[in-house]
DNA sequence: CATTCCAATGTATAAATATACATAGCCATT
DNA sequence: AATGGCTATGTATATTTATACATTGGAATG
């Protein structure tokens, strides 16, 4: 319930800004979750959302550490989400994170990516074929909940 | 008083994380800028600063939603032709424009496109499956011919 | 099964932030 | 000088967000 709850966050707020806590909350229950405000400071503490002049958002990729991250805490600070067709993934990313997501990927040289482009929200990741697709989305599905 | 106080506010922002207006506060203090809470509010909003994980941080500069071009008009304007590769699309565009046309196009949220990504005068859009992307170029085709 | 964990969540409340209203200082005009 | 308008700010409080604690349900283990 958490994870799909986290994506109905996420994709309400690619479409629509929110303000506060209720006024998501509100959003949700017309998908049909109801929670709690207290939950919902939880959720965009997880999902690491930023409070700004227009409402909650995501990460603006502008870097904050130092070192060369984790594919993994790459992923999951800055995907949106991972979409499929066929033997390839789309992820979309915060603005201007594409690059850095995958140059993280590439680094992790998974056998089953055979190379990734990135524009500038957006990766196409190319692999060997659609079991091995599905596989990854799997598993990059699973670092949007972490 | 007020734009030295915004300045030193920029300052501490980039030297040391700060997590709420309190702290922001005593760090003021020590340079002798002596305002209450209230004040920082007022403050914190006039500079669009946010709030995140990692305490007040700047804006990421990402345009704030203004009334941007349609697809349709940005293809009809800037679309050179449309071809087709099982479920991808590539559209060639008049140089300089793939940028704005793949960021135009995203803006429609189709939901068969998964995702686009694109160059100085090329953009890759990839669809669900060769059906969309049929239906989709049939459609990108049209506005050619406007 | 019963038991033990543990994650998820609600409840109640504390902590943090925003704001309505009041006041003070500063120019400019009369 | 008196008046009015305007900006910055404080005060008090409303609103919003975070959290300590309790509860529940489900998975793992004996």
């Amino acid at each position: 319930m958490k994870a799909e709850r986290h994506n109905a966050i996420r994709t309400i707020l690619m479409e629509t800004p929110v303000f506060n806590q209720d006024e998501l909350r509100r959003n949700l229950l017309r998908r049909s979750f109801d929670v709690t405000q207290a939950t919902l400071s939880r959720d965009i503490h997880e999902l690491h959302l930023y409070k700004g002049p227009n409402g909650y958002s995501f990460p603006n990729g502008a870097a904050e550490d130092t070192e060369l991250p984790s594919m993994d805490s790459m992923f999951s600070s800055f995907g949106l989400e991972v979409r499929q067709a066929i033997n390839q993934l789309v992820l979309r990313t915060t603005t201007g994170s594409a690059q850095p997501v995958a140059a993280a990927l590439d680094r992790e040289r998974l056998p089953e990516v055979l190379g990734t482009i990135a524009g500038d929200d957006t990766v196409l990741i190319i692999c060997q074929d659609q079991k091995r697709a599905s596989q990854l989305r799997q598993r990059l599905e699973e670092l949007l909940e972490a």
